[in-house]
DNA sequence: ATGGTAGTCTTACTA
């Protein structure tokens, strides 16, 4: 089974990037950040003439996401027991969708960015996440053979080599202890990192800002990941990152992270 | 090339 997970930034802009996507590389489950649009606006008749069922969760412009899936859909849920919520008043943002296909839930996620290490989202991006790693704790311990994989932008690079230049980094987002500390407990709750034995660094990255020639120059980062239970871990047998994805008019500032699990 | 990109409910905001 392949499965692969990608921040559109917009379905609605990258809809035939998508679509051709999922034809060229044989993708059975897609896990879908950032479609920008509400339920009511999503493309589903592409999809499903693609043969992919559509599970989407988008409640106005920002955020948006979705598990598009042709190996079946089920046990479609929103969110994840205790996710904070945001604003005054305090509502949930649709930043997770998950569904069982065939065996495996399959959960896409887009982390809140925390716009500034001293900003009031980066507490809330800290708290969200912090707010996860006890869910998959409660899961697991409820199920350890569950089988989960929890893929997507994850606005973390975990380390170092994550990023073009630490340097430039310092004071920035992405790379703070904290949040790296709060990515580090979402491992620790018992999930591993599936993608990045197969696809090493360093200089490996799957986004690149839009503005200051960020892509040609190779100046990324990498934070998208997909984070497996044991049981799923042990499936894994090769993953990739399309960086030919970033190239081009209409391109997303994300590529795609692309996995293959054993059938 | 005094510019920076791209998306959205666009003259503001988000990433």
């Amino acid at each position: 089974m392949r499965i692969a997970t990608w921040n559109v930034n917009s379905i609605r802009a990258r809809l035939d990037r998508v679509i051709a996507f999922l034809e060229r590389h044989d993708v059975d489950v897609l896990a879908i950040q950032e479609t920008k649009c509400r339920d009511d606006q999503f493309p589903h008749l592409p999809f499903e003439a693609a043969g992919y069922d559509v599970a989407h969760v988008g409640l106005n412009q920002w955020n948006g996401v979705a598990v598009v899936s042709r190996v079946g859909l089920e046990d479609v849920q929103v969110g994840f027991d205790g996710m904070p919520g945001w604003g005054d008043p305090l509502d949930a943002e649709a930043r997770v969708i998950s569904a069982r296909c065939r065996e495996v839930r399959i959960v896409s996620l887009y982390v809140p960015n925390g716009r500034s290490v001293d900003d009031p989202h980066m507490l809330y991006k800290l708290d969200w996440l912090a707010r996860l790693s006890e869910s998959v704790r409660e899961r697991l311990a409820a199920d350890p053979h569950e089988q989960a994989v929890l893929m997507g932008d994850w606005n973390v690079a975990p380390l170092d080599e994550d990023v073009w230049s630490p340097e430039f980094f310092i004071g920035h987002t992405h790379v703070s202890p904290p949040e790296r500390a709060a990515f580090q407990a979402v491992l620790d709750a018992g999930l591993s990192d599936l993608t990045r034995e197969h696809t090493p660094g360093p200089g490996v990255y799957t986004y690149w800002d839009y503005t200051r020639l960020r892509f040609p120059k190779r100046q990324g980062m990498r934070i998208d990941f997909a984070l497996g239970s044991p049981a799923v871990a042990a499936r894994v047998t090769g993953a990739f990152i399309d960086r030919e994805e970033r190239k081009g008019k209409g391109a997303s500032d994300h590529a795609p992270v692309v996995l293959d699990l054993t059938d």
